[in-house]
DNA sequence: ATGATACGTAATAATGGTGGTTACAAACAT
DNA sequence: ATGTTTGTAACCACCATTATTACGTATCAT
């Protein structure tokens, strides 16, 4: 794949920890329902719990749980703490130094992905792990995610 | 660089472009000013120019110019034009089959990632070629970028 | 017509990020 | 103590993206 799939595999995990908040889930059953590698989920759960959300507990009977409830982590915090580049990206090389739009433009780009990645953000804020989980429940109730207010 | 530039690249073209909006510039020209490859150049123009923002011309003097203002190009158009991947991925590997969130996971993610774009392009489409010109040749009017109403 | 210029595009190579995997250390329950 | 589980570094394989080459096509000047 080309850009990261770790935002997608975030909000997977921490849907199938929401389905029994209180348990700790090893790595190696969520890797076996999410089709990844434990290492990856420990990875990604490392951001979890730097970020607040999730809490692990090591040796026997331990695993990972969330330390929030579903109602209480929304999209954007999941996106926020996975996510390792930018949605969108200016060139490798930079511009012509003789060419004043060029030097111009990095400035200006910069400011408009940061303005269209919050715009994304904010957009990610209005669903929260609880809605996914009733979605992925009860898929027929409506063909639209739940959203918060 | 890992994800696309071709949405910074084709603004910055056709900033370019819109500094002498009647005169054809060729490949070469705008390959030089943006540090990258003639080909390049004319790949991106062949997307732009299939999406109305811009016209070639052949031999001598010929190159590429707009076709349309640049204050009726918006940076949102120029997104859909140039785009060549989602800006949130799903995972490669499809999930567990036995995972009953895992199958809904995937639908729900789209819905997710379908919303999360339109907000973006949402706010792209709230500047214009035009404001992004006027930004570059006068930078110290002000740190923000002109927005249409 | 002819030649020079410039786009159009296919094919290939080079680059670099991303996830998968292994290996091993650290922590904890029993 | 022993076995289980997380934490993390290191390395590998894969794949998307850009750069580059090569060649065809259209257009203009002469």
């Amino acid at each position: 794949m080309p850009a990261s799939c770790q935002f997608a595999t975030g909000v997977h995990l921490l849907a199938l920890l929401a389905q029994s908040p209180a348990a700790f889930r090893t790595s190696n059953e969520i890797a076996e329902s999410t089709m990844t590698h434990p290492v990856v989920v420990r990875r990604l759960m490392a951001s979890l719990q730097e970020a607040g959300m999730a809490e692990t507990q090591k040796g026997p009977g331990g695993g990972v749980r969330l330390s929030r409830l579903p109602r209480q982590i929304t999209l954007a915090d999941v996106y926020r703490a996975v996510k390792t580049s930018e949605p969108l990206h200016l060139p490798h090389t930079p511009p012509n130094k003789k060419c004043p739009i060029g030097q111009a433009m990095h400035r200006i780009l910069e400011d408009i992905f940061t303005g269209a990645e919050e715009a994304m953000i904010r957009e990610l804020a209005r669903t929260t792990l609880n809605d996914v989980l009733e979605n992925a429940m009860h898929p027929s109730s409506s063909a639209c995610i739940p959203r918060v207010t």
